[in-house]
DNA sequence: GCTCCGATTATCT
DNA sequence: GATAATCGGAGCG
């Protein structure tokens, strides 16, 4: 198990470095533990695909913080999604984290996830892997060093795939979308809405 | 103020 | 494949 120390100073390296590394890692929420099998480098300021991008908000205060921490948004008047800082201060990159299996506390995840048929989609997909683990709008900002929310990084994993990301219509080129292959919990790939007006 | 629309998901045809 | 659900952030005037 590594250190905090070891923590913070693998997520204060650049975003595309890290959010590789990130795959494999444990997440914990209290009872619930997954282990994260897709993620999704957002590159601070500089990509127009970030909510950073347009420079620092109220909402997007935590993405300037310093890594470590949690950035939980909330989107489309209904779901949470989140991210681990990363990055050196100031920088505003992050990792979305989009998907993860089930690990520890299984019969908690089934009762926040009614409508999972599996037990590889408690967690498939960004929204529901933030339901699955119970984090909302109190998680935002937290410090992930500390229970009863814990991130631990896992030795870096021999195969990662990598592609572009998903449901964006800025940047949706940048390949910046790492998964493990052979993983029942990781979404398919949608394209991102076309995003134009009625033609025909 | 007011409008548009999103780092989504479940459900319908 | 298409779309409803549902609301707050961000842009514009």
């Amino acid at each position: 198990m590594p250190r905090s120390a070891d923590l913070t100073a693998l997520l204060a390296g650049p975003v595309l470095e890290v959010a590789p590394q990130l795959l494999g890692a444990t997440l914990r929420h209290g009872d619930v533990a997954l282990r994260l099998t897709e993620v999704e480098a957002y590159d601070g300021a500089r990509d127009p695909g970030s909510h950073a991008y347009r420079g620092r908000t109220a909402r997007n205060a935590v993405m300037f913080g310093p890594p470590g921490h949690l950035y939980v948004y909330f989107t489309y008047g209904m779901h949470f999604c989140c991210n681990v800082v990363c990055g050196p201060d100031g920088t505003a990159s992050a990792v979305l984290l989009r998907a993860g299996e089930v690990v520890d506390g299984l019969d908690h995840a089934r009762s926040r996830r009614p409508t999972a048929r599996a037990d590889r989609e408690l967690a498939r997909g960004p929204a529901n892997l933030c339901q699955a683990l119970a984090i909302g709008a109190a998680e935002n900002g937290r410090d992930l060093s500390h229970p009863p929310l814990t991130l631990t990084p896992a030795d870096a994993p021999a195969e990662v795939r990598t592609g572009p990301r998903v449901g964006l219509r800025q940047a949706a080129d940048r390949p910046w979308r790492f998964w493990l292959p052979d993983e029942a919990s990781v979404s398919s790939y949608r394209p991102a809405a076309p995003g134009r007006r009625t033609t025909s």
